[in-house]
RNA sequence: GCCCGGGUGGUGUAGCGGCCUAUCAUUGAGCCCUGUCGAGGCUCGGACUCGGGUUCAAAUCCCGACCUGGGCGCCA
């Protein structure tokens, strides 16, 4: 098995994927005539490369037959290549067999590189030989060249093939990079990565419905969030923890900002307070936002990224009852931010925003109250459109802790696992949990954040 | 869970009681064309979600089921 691993050379050549992804691993494949372990991706050809034999492979992305002259458009991860085939000059067979090829069949392709103006990257290649390796059915699931769109259902149901459009593709590619951002922004201020169960007993923080699921001869459930695990790694001394990972609700619910299976970023930091935390939270997204703003594939998305400036803005619970209020909506103090609420209070911020010191009753059990007050050390951050992330100061006081479970109507005993850590030495700790899947679609103002899913699941979906 | 929409070739649509043997685009098959880049031109193929009802007549109206889009609720 022969690997190569290769840095692009030219920066001026370096592709919107590369931008990031500069390492390739390329295995030889048995059975093949052509040597496309050498292959090259459309953009690491260009004009100067006039006269060089190369191999590149992809999918047929289109064919414009013109009679004398046939073109084929190859499709690599990286762009296109245009070969050129001229009745005249290449051999029959081969003529032929380019141009019965079905559209999205995988072919590798070995020829020469010729300059030309009149080519879309600048140069043409002209082939020598040409292998079919998976030949594709007539009829595709989806337009994938952008001349008929496809709504959502439709191509999610194709979405392997969905995820062939630029479009689509480049948005998993921002969430690839988004999630490494996140991952290094952390790493680089000394988070150790954690990786809590996903399958767990009855004990929940409340709020939503779980999954219940079968476990041996016994009933459990798929973990609603990792929050109660990431404490008690605050207790092992582990100081900042994070962990990136699926969170299952089971709510019917039926909107375009819900899943039934999200992803979470989790944190959570000991000796601190609410308030570094959320320092924390809010540079880490503007970390994100400058990230992805430099991402050449940006441009396929039609969309102009501004970066956030911190530190955003903050206003109490209290403060956002009264801006609701004069809106015109109605509201009492101590109930929670209905859609309609969140959307004046975004349109009035017209920014990303955090809302401190919630009531104690909306918040959950592992919040601190904020003492004298009714009150907790808890945020929200909010995007004008919906909220992103929610974390709060954690209750580190043993009694404490029991006495609001019990006051939440929980039992204390159905969470002795967690409340043990309490017992033996727990430092003050704060911490937050951010949807990734919001985070990407407010971010890349995306309607529907089953769009920012691979294989989303939602009330209706489990396929595919 | 509630409230509004919608289900027509592979895809996206027009039609909304008889002019429907169902429109247009794209895709597919085939033909013409030597510089395309959403190539162009010509020929052909391909669909009314399912079940019940109303009517002389249903893609079109009514009922139910299933699927689906949005708003709200729940929730993050």
């Amino acid at each position: 098995m022969v690997i190569l691993i290769r840095v692009p050379e030219r920066d001026k050549h370096v592709s919107a994927t590369a931008f990031f992804i500069n390492i390739k691993n390329r295995a030889k494949i048995e059975n093949m005539k052509l040597p496309i372990e050498n292959r090259k991706y459309s953009n690491e050809i260009t004009a100067d490369d006039d006269g060089e034999h190369v191999s590149i492979a992809g999918w047929v992305h289109e064919k414009r037959d013109l009679g004398g002259v046939f073109f084929l458009i190859v499709r690599d991860r990286e762009g296109f290549a245009q070969v050129t085939l001229h009745k005249k000059t290449i051999g029959k067979e081969l003529f032929e067999r380019a141009k019965k090829v079905p559209r999205e069949s995988v072919v590798a392709i070995e020829g020469i590189v010729k300059s030309e103006q009149k080519a879309p990257n600048g140069y043409e290649l002209i082939p020598e030989q040409m292998e079919v390796l998976s030949e594709a059915s007539h009829v595709l699931p989806l337009d994938i060249t952008g001349k008929v769109g496809a709504e959502l259902d439709t191509r999610l149901d194709a979405r392997f093939m969905d995820v062939r459009t630029e479009r689509t593709k480049h948005i998993f590619i921002i969430r690839s990079r988004v999630l490494k951002t996140i991952r290094d922004f952390l790493d680089a201020r000394g988070f150790i990565e954690i990786n809590t169960p996903k399958i767990v007993s009855a004990a929940t923080e409340g709020g939503t419905a779980l999954f219940p699921i079968t476990y041996f001869e016994r009933e459990a459930f798929l973990n609603q969030s990792p929050q109660l695990y990431k404490q008690m790694l605050i207790a092992s001394g582990f100081d900042s923890v994070f962990e990136i990972a699926p969170i299952f609700r089971a709510e019917e619910h039926d909107t375009t900002k819900h899943l039934n299976e999200a992803s979470s970023v989790d944190v959570e930091v000991a000796f601190v307070s609410d308030k570094e935390v959320m320092k924390l939270l809010e540079a880490l997204i503007a970390s994100v936002y400058s990230k992805v703003a430099l991402y050449p594939g940006l441009s396929k998305l039609n969309l102009q990224l501004e970066v956030p400036k911190v530190p955003f803005r903050r206003i109490t619970y209290g403060e956002a009852i009264e801006l609701i209020l004069e809106a015109g909506e109605q509201i009492e103090w101590g109930e929670d931010l209905s859609t309609s609420a969140e959307h004046i209070l975004g349109k009035t911020i017209g920014e990303l925003y955090f809302i401190t010191d919630w009531p104690r009753a909306i918040k959950p059990f592992y919040a601190q109250p904020t003492e004298g007050k009714d009150t907790c050390d808890a945020f929200d951050l909010m995007h004008p459109r919906l909220e992103l992330a929610s974390g709060s100061q954690r209750v580190h006081s043993y009694e404490l802790l029991k006495e609001n479970i019990e006051s939440k109507g929980l039992s204390a005993k159905s969470f002795e696992f967690y409340l043990n850590a309490f017992r033996y030495g727990m430092p003050p700790h704060a911490g937050w949990g951010l949807g990734v899947e919001r985070l990407l679609m407010s971010m890349l103002e995306i309607d529907n954040v089953r769009e920012v899913v691979l294989f989303p699941r939602d009330r209706r979906r489990l396929v595919p």
